[in-house]
DNA sequence: ACTAAAGTACGATTTAAATCGTATAATGCA
DNA sequence: TGCATTATACGATTTAAATCGTACTTTAGT
């Protein structure tokens, strides 16, 4: 299965959320922020990261003893694919809805709106011309 | 387990959003939708229905041979359920860099542009009053 | 060199979701 | 009435995800 197409469940969400966080990882720290949400045994945050592995969705440095894990799949992307399936299973594939509504919902920054209403100005621009 | 933290899976979601956009549904048109998209046998859509009208998702009138079920669940609240965990795992909790991604990805109508714009604005006169 | 501590490896199990086949019931119509 | 058609009911199976226990390995300290 090509990485594109590739399933990614939502242990391996929370696990990817970590890594994508720091600049390599071991199975220990990522254990310990996952349980900070919710318990596991060690040994299944362990066993997710080398199925994870495997799958080529991480990469790691196993030269010495404790292993270092990296992210092998793009934030962008996978962050792009989920909001994919969301506004076609959610918002009926409206973009615009689901902006709406989260705007709705959350509190955010003045600069983050701005930003926004920059982003908004530039994609009106490119229109017009 | 009550409604509210009751855990829609992906099937359930697609039956879901087929049955929100009528008034009243039976599991053959719910079923012929679905197949537009992938392969399932039909008394695989009909049990899907079942379990969910068991579970309280759906209700139903069988008043008639041919059932009609109708959703028991928000949309906008199960929008929001599903936008809260995808903003938790992917965009570190933050609302604007969602938006701002989504802007970003995908074309979006000038009225709807306009809308947001109103939204901000509407957003920042609260925060300064 | 021995031992405790801290790791990884990996098979087995459990849990949950999705799928399907077969039985049964109701309806329409020749 | 009898039969084909179109439904639902529901147990059983399959598939996939998540969890865990136990065995083994490496390292550091004494």
């Amino acid at each position: 299965m090509s990485k594109k197409d590739m399933h990614i469940t939502e242990a391996e969400l929370e696990i990817l959320q970590v890594l994508w966080q720091h600049d390599g990882t071991t199975v220990k720290q990522v254990h310990e922020e996952l349980t900070q949400e919710r318990e596991a045994r060690y040994t299944t945050t362990l066993k997710q990261m080398q199925v994870m592995y495997e799958k080529g969705l991480l990469s790691r440095d196993d030269s010495r003893r404790q292993h270092i894990y990296y992210p092998e799949v793009d934030r962008k992307k996978v962050q792009r694919k989920f909001m994919d399936k969301m506004m076609n299973t959610l918002f009926s594939g409206s973009a615009g809805e689901m902006v709406l509504n989260a705007l709705g919902s959350y509190k955010t920054s003045p600069e983050e709106l701005d930003a926004i209403k920059k982003m908004i100005d530039k994609a009106k621009q490119t229109k017009k011309s």
